[in-house]
DNA sequence: CAGGATCTACTTG
DNA sequence: CAAGTAGATCCTG
């Protein structure tokens, strides 16, 4: 089996858009299947641009985004995501799509470590490449990647830099065993930290 | 074939 | 307890 995908061309975008939200801008992308990539913010982008509110987008699109940018921001502030967008996980390999599906079944508030995951796919020795397929998530907070931990309830790794996994983490209410602590400079988005 | 967002089991300060 | 080391394992490009 293992067909290649000749078709269904993942690589087509429609449309890229920002969600704009406490902790910064987000880059989002859609195909004609979905929702197909978010981007942490970075410095360049909070700068922001133009990006007055909602651009001009077709309906298919409208729509999602609408569910996308409801969810960033529900996760953000710890809240249950209800609502997302159709994702296009066209781009993942067997394996990754079968570990991005068992990581959207953690809740919020919950954790996994690397192994376990392994075991959810019924491929328990496969603990490092399922690291390697949470780093391969193109749709990180909405498909938590983030919820995945090293064993002993250690940060483990994160693609969008370790501070987005503690700030993440920290809003869900997720206690995790203090790594190492270094890693990243000053971060200021205190989103009313109570 | 080399390299990772790992893990377990030691061994050392 | 924190921090290395070694070997095992498996998916990827």
């Amino acid at each position: 089996m293992r067909v290649r995908q000749a078709t269904s061309n993942p690589g087509i975008i429609l449309a890229e858009l920002t969600v704009s939200t406490e902790a910064g801008l987000f880059r989002v992308r859609y195909s004609v299947a979905g929702l197909s990539e978010v981007e942490f913010p970075k410095e360049e982008n909070d700068a922001q641009l133009p990006a007055a509110a909602t651009p001009s987008v077709a309906e298919p699109v409208k729509s999602w985004h609408e569910k996308t940018a409801r969810a960033l921001h529900d996760i953000l502030a710890g809240r249950e995501a209800k609502d997302f967008p159709p994702f296009d996980l066209s781009i993942g390999t067997e394996f990754q799509k079968r570990v991005w599906h068992v990581l959207r079944k953690i809740e919020m508030g919950q954790t996994r470590s690397y192994a376990e995951v392994a075991e959810m796919i019924g491929n328990p020795k496969a603990v490092r490449a399922v690291g390697g397929a949470c780093g391969a998530n193109p749709i990180p907070v909405l498909i938590p990647c983030h919820r995945v931990l090293a064993a002993r309830h250690k940060l483990g790794g994160f693609s969008g830099g370790l501070n987005w996994k503690r700030i993440l983490l920290e809003r869900e209410g997720v206690l995790f065993s203090s790594d190492r602590l270094s890693e990243t400079p000053e971060f200021n988005w205190r989103a009313d930290d109570r």
